[in-house]
Order: structure tokens, then sequence, then C-alpha cells
DNA sequence: GGCAACTAGAGGACCACAGGTAGCA
DNA sequence: CTTGCTACCTGTGGTCCTCTAGTTG
């Protein structure tokens, strides 16, 4: 038994939020978090199996356990028969997710069939299912039901897969966002490429699943209604992923091959990852990258909007020192360094957010109209009918 | 290489006040 | 449950100041 939810006390505790600081259950998280609209904006991931104390960032797949950071390391340390265990990214998420658009971002909790649900997991789950109704009955439900964000999403693996993985990518990029499953997901929920839609697998919906309380019929889960699954009103496209769009954010992709005419090359055991969100990769391993993350080919993309990706990246419980790391994927340049990948990755980051800078937003052009008026000295306002040195009315040059 | 001086840029503080929100009767 | 009132909080823009990182001698 885990601990306990730091809100009701009652039910074990889930799914942590960073901005809270706190562990949640299922229910208590909804509860919580679709409170208003700032709170629906923690990005929240899964508890630590181990300690119950730190925010998951893998999933072991050979212990089916989520992992913190740290118990990634002291379970899987190089050297250690663990160290090749494989290991998936675990996405964070934030809004109001319904238990379905939980159960895919995190499907490799309930997804695999030879495995017994955590603990109570059924029971809140269903729990939860109660309380979205109670919770989110208002009417803004429908919308607050949507995913708003899922911070981040990840493919984890084998190698074998890389093409499979690439024609992925591939119709990402051109279809815009989708909710990415993870690979080993794939036995519950296959992409069919040319369609771009999701075919939940038979076994998902058996008697004896746990998805019995579920029904992904809740949710299309077709490219085309991406707009209406994350809701328009919440989250824009083009505030996910910057001006550029998705493919701001798939530009790493093009980085290691691009740099040369040369097909890409088979990648280290380290990685083939794809991604900017470099986030949910371990610090440390960058020393260790063949030794730990053999796994970590994860094509990812990221819903951060990049913007603040290091406060972001905390958000996730990842150290913002890791943008500052080579990301361990990455293959080495001709000179067998990272420096000229990493500069243009911080070129392209520091350009996206002095240009955003300027993208500032009204929320209340009332007020925006009344301080555009308001008299100032030295820019600060002053009490009406006191002396000034700028008339914003005069069109006098002062 | 180490140090001080200088420069550029980023970020935050400051100001008044209309409008929003919470709490209470 | 609704209404009215009060107190407190939020957000708005231009300028200045401080801090940090980088450059130069």
């Amino acid at each position: 038994m885990g601990a306990l939810c730091d809100y009701c006390g009652e039910h074990r505790s889930m799914v942590y939020c960073r901005s809270d600081s706190a562990a949640l259950c299922l229910s208590c998280d909804r509860n919580v978090h679709s409170a208003n609209a700032l709170s629906r904006r923690h990005t929240r991931t899964l508890l630590c199996d181990r300690c119950s104390s730190q925010p998951a960032m893998v999933r072991c797949l050979e212990e089916n356990t989520s992992l913190c950071q740290n118990c990634d390391w002291n379970g899987h340390s190089a050297g250690s028969p663990t160290a090749a265990h494989k290991r998936q990214n675990i996405n964070c998420y934030s809004g109001c997710p319904s238990s379905a658009e939980l159960s895919r971002v995190w499907s490799f909790i309930l997804d695999i069939p030879d495995v017994a649900p955590e603990p109570n997991c059924e029971q809140i789950i269903s729990m939860m299912s109660i309380s979205e109704s109670a919770v989110c009955s208002g009417d803004n439900a429908p919308e607050d039901n949507r995913l708003l964000d899922i911070a981040s999403a990840a493919f984890a693996n084998d190698l074998n897969n890389d093409d499979k993985q690439k024609s992925v990518m591939g119709s990402s990029s051109e279809a815009g966002l989708k909710p990415l499953p993870h690979a080993n997901d794939q036995a519950a929920v296959s992409v069919d490429s040319t369609t771009a839609k999701y075919t939940p697998d038979k076994h998902m919906f058996s008697k004896d699943s746990i998805y019995e309380d579920f029904s992904m019929d809740d949710i299309d889960l077709s490219y085309e209604n991406y707009e209406e699954l994350f809701g328009n009103s919440h989250i824009q496209t083009e505030e996910l992923f910057d001006d550029a769009g998705i493919d701001s954010y798939f530009e790493m992709k093009e980085v290691p091959y691009g740099s040369s005419d040369e097909q890409p090359k088979p990648q280290p055991a380290a990685s083939n990852a794809v991604s900017v969100d470099s986030g949910m990769s371990n610090p440390g391993v960058k020393d260790e990258s063949s030794l730990c993350i053999p796994v970590r080919q994860a094509i990812s993309y990221s819903g951060f909007t990049g913007e603040s990706i290091p406060a972001e990246y905390q958000d996730c419980g990842v150290s913002p020192m890791l943008l500052l790391g080579e990301p361990p994927w990455l293959p080495a340049g001709p000179d067998g360094s990272f420096a000229g990948i990493r500069d243009s990755a911080i070129t392209r980051y520091k350009e996206k957010k002095k240009r955003r800078k300027f993208d500032h937003k009204i929320r209340y052009e009332s007020r925006k109209a009344r301080a555009d008026v308001r008299k100032r000295v030295k820019g600060r306002f002053v009490k009406a009918g006191e002396a000034y040195d700028y008339d914003p009315l005069d069109t006098r040059s002062y």
C-alpha cells in the first residue's frame, strides 16, 4: 500500500502534482485540478511506485513499476543485471482528462493483460468515473473533460522498430498533433499510419479487463477530431507548438541527419530518440547513456510551450539543467562533439523566446484601455489630477 | 589564467485604479 | 437562494533599476 492521498487521506495516492507538491488519488486529482483554469494547467504525472514520494519519470517494463529518477538510478544502475531493463518515459498531463484519456496517456498501467492492475487502481479508476460526472458536471464539463494538454508523450521502442517509428513520426508531423501511444501499448492500441486512426485492441475490452468500466468510445481518437478532443478553446495548436507549429518540435529530428548527406546511421545503443523533450531523460545519463538508457529510443513530442522550458520541465520533475546538456541520443557531430547541434538548438530556442516575448496577450481589454490613457510620471501611474510628464492623450512630444 | 572594468540584455519593481472576487449580513 | 455591501486582489503599460553574462584590456 503506497502513501495516502495528501488531499483526502483515504485513498492511495496515484499521481504527483509538482505545482502543488502533492500526491493525490485520481479522484482528488480531478477535484483539485478542475477547480479553475490555473489549476488545470498543473502538470501531473504518476507517483513513484518505489518511494511513493517523487514523481515517476520512467516505467520499467520488466518490473511493471513506475520509478522516479532516484529510484530509477538506484534500481537500474550501470552494471547491475537490471540495467538492461526496458524502460519507458512516463507522460505528464494537465487539464481534467477523462478516465479514458488518462488510460491512453498511461496506458501501460492498464494495457498489459498479464499484469494485475495496481492495488486499488481499478477501484480508484471506477471511482474516478463516478466523480467525473459529479465533479465535472458543470457547463464546462464537456470541455473540461477533454485532455487539455498532454504535456509529453513518448514512444519507447525496440531498435527494430525504427522504421515504424519514422512512419508514425511522419504522419504525426503531417497530420498535426496526435496522442502518441507507447510502443509497448501496441497490443492495446495500434496505429494505422494510413488512416491515422487508433484501433483499440479487442483485448482491451475483454470481460476480465479493467477497461470494463471504460468506454473508449467517449473519445474519438482519430486525428480529424483532434481539435474537438483537446478542446480548441483551451489550447490552440498554435500555442501548443508555437509559431512554427508542430514541425518546430520535430526540427531536432533533422539535425542529426541533416548536417550531412549521410543516411541515418544505426543509432548507438543509447537511443535514437528524436525529441526536444529531453526533460524525460535522466540527468546524469549523459555520461552513462550507453549503459543506462538502451531503451530511450523514444520518439517524443512535447506539449510544452517551449517558451518557459526550464520551468515546465521542472513541473514535470526534471531539472532544467537538462536543457543545457547534450541529449544523450543525439549522435555526435563529425568532430565527435555535440557543440554544433547544441548551439543551433539553443539559438533556435533563444530566437523563439525572443519572438514570443512580444506575443503578450491582453486578458482584459478594458484594463489595457485604461492603462493606455492613464497619466504617468517616468512610466509610473500617477493619481488623477497630479502633475505628470506624459499625457498619452496629448499628441505633443515631451 | 586570473582579475577588474565595461557593456548589453533580461527581468522585476513601481505606480493608480477599474473591475473582479470572496465573504458576510 | 438572492441581493447588497465591503474589503481585498488583479491586471494594465512605460520607465527605471538591479542583476547577470559576456567581452575587453
